[in-house]
DNA sequence: AATTTCTTTGCAACCGGTTGCAATTTTTTC
DNA sequence: GAAAAAATTGCAACCGGTTGCAAAGAAATT
């Protein structure tokens, strides 16, 4: 059916090995060579084939790309990111679906299966062993949103969560805040963990009390606005910090639906900043996870991986930044 | 590095068919052999190769998806649903971002360049001409989101466009609108030629005046925002038909932000039922598409293409259905 | 013009599987 | 127990490329 490289040969009159070369960077050829085999390949149609390509060079240029959260919209933008970056490179993202599975193992051997140049594991509700695997099976793997640890022995991009529930005790004593509560994304995770022990640390560094703890089972409009009702039992919380901005919506919307306004009798503090913060019907304060920042240098580093495995294991993360909206009251003034 | 057949074959003492056919549904091996090769793969770890095994079969199973809307939360559960229900069929995904490009060709070499087994292309903003590209260079393609035509020579799994316009003039004048307005996608979109005609025709038979027609240039809130903004010029604007539940968004924001109460003064009516149309501070009534079925009678079509590629193009339209939340005002009883 | 050096080219082996075919082994039939 | 039928096995060619190597050709040097 396709045209291949012998094909090209015969009607160009040449070897399969100019052919090939014609169609490989750096290779020798002469100019006349060169020029009589794309005329042929051009009359042909020919397109080499990168799976043929892929079993004698042992590179398939397809990288994994491996989640388990596409309900958020948060995700939208990873995976804009993700292909877009990939595609400028020249590369494909293979996307897996972990759909609720955390065994690492099902997965390696798929992606073994494919080949695969490389794999992007991006959730923050793994542990570091589920990426390990893939080191492990002599896959180059990022952990993107990963846990941060001294003694990683794989790639991790993301942020630090432990900062950045410091950064939301703080931002609540900084606007007077004094009885605050915690909503946070499913317990079992590690950016909820890390973020948690941030957060009750420095509440307690700087004097606030934290009244309530709760945590969503999932990240939905609909498990926010549930733990929300729990939360609410608790009479004397000025303000929440969410572990997710769909959690904090549904939590909003609770607390709404029982009479309360917002920042007016209680504040809310998100977390991601994905697009509907900035709606008018929620103008949320958020604290804003750099997405963009975090896709662009997975992808940066896996391609990296790929061409030295033996690079030794990166931490990046990247600084968040409080957006402030509408949904917690303003910063007290130095003078008031 | 990796583990090949002819290893497994050494060991277990035996030919590399044996070991071949071992991995290859129904294939001819005595329980004997099976039982030798099993125990030295497992032994040495041994994954087949996809790669080699799809240069000797001639086929990948890898499945393109191609989409141009990475933006709106519809697409997470297109993404959720075609990757895990390929998944389940034992094929990849293979995701490839349009993001702007129009012109197929770029995208036919691609795929293939890495000859997929197949094409899903889930865009509703694209000519026909765009999935017949694939086709016409020998790869089995599914238009999804496509637009029905009578003449197709592509597959199309989706909605009947016209038929939905022509929903929302009716459940317009089943609420006793009489003076509405349309806000559609962006112009040049099938569907968005389709709706429109199909919601005048039927504004038009049932005596509806449409006083005013808009698109917005993009499916997102702002550019929904924007949009309205334009509208509220006209006074009379008593209901309005959204080409999408994101543009909805906007447009409700905008009019509220304008001191309009909904659907007191002013009713929406979305459409695709994401789900932040049924959080509380939109109760979006809206068109539902079913994405489910959509999406699933596609995976199953692909699949069937691959089997049979000569199989002629089938459409098929599923039945979208009027979710009713709180943005428009309640049907007139047949007695009042 | 002869020698040396650098490029270009084709040959042939290889990447890791599958598969038609003929030979061999096992099972069934009489 | 022999003949016929069915199942299993290995051989070898093939899928469509890449690449090390040696031979051939072109360019540079003396």
């Amino acid at each position: 059916m396709a045209v291949t490289l012998k094909e090209v040969a015969e009607r160009a009159g040449v070897s399969r090995s100019a052919v090939s070369r014609t169609f490989t960077e750096g290779a020798s050829v002469s100019a006349r060579t060169r020029e009589k085999v794309e005329k042929a390949a051009k009359a042909l149609g020919y397109q080499p084939s990168l799976i043929a390509r892929s079993l004698a060079t042992n590179r398939t240029k397809l990288i994994g790309l491996v989640a388990n959260n596409f309900q958020n919209p948060a995700f939208l933008d990873v995976f804009d990111l993700f292909t877009s970056e990939l595609q400028k490179r020249g590369l494909r993202p293979l996307l897996v679906n972990l759909s609720g599975d955390t065994s690492p193992k099902k997965f390696v051997e798929l992606l073994r299966q494919y080949s695969v140049d490389g794999v992007i594991v991006a959730t923050s509700t793994l542990p570091t062993s589920f990426a390990n695997a893939f080191q492990t099976a002599g896959i180059p793997v990022i952990h993107t949103f990963g846990k941060y640890q001294a003694n990683a022995n794989v790639h991790v991009v993301g942020i630090n969560n432990e900062h950045c529930g410091s950064m939301a005790a703080r931002t609540f004593a900084d606007r007077g805040y004094r009885s605050v509560a915690l909503l946070g994304g499913p317990e079992t995770a590690t950016s909820t963990k890390d973020r948690t022990a941030g957060f009750l640390r420095t509440s307690n560094e700087l004097g606030l009390s934290v009244v309530a703890k709760v945590f969503a089972d999932n990240y939905t409009y609909r498990a926010g606005r549930e733990a929300m009702a729990d939360l609410m039992k608790t009479e004397t919380i000025e303000a929440v910090f969410c572990g997710d901005d769909l959690i904090c919506m549904g939590a909003m919307d609770a607390a709404k639906a029982a009479g309360k306004s917002i920042p007016q009798d209680i504040g809310f503090l998100g977390f991601n900043d994905i697009a509907m913060a900035g709606w008018d019907a929620y103008s949320l304060t958020t604290i804003r996870q750099p997405i963009r920042d975090i896709i662009m240098s997975s992808v940066e580093l896996v391609v990296g991986m790929v061409e030295n495995p033996d690079r030794s294991p990166e931490i990046r993360l990247f600084p968040c930044t409080v957006i402030d909206r509408g949904s917690l009251r303003p910063t007290i003034g130095p003078d008031s």
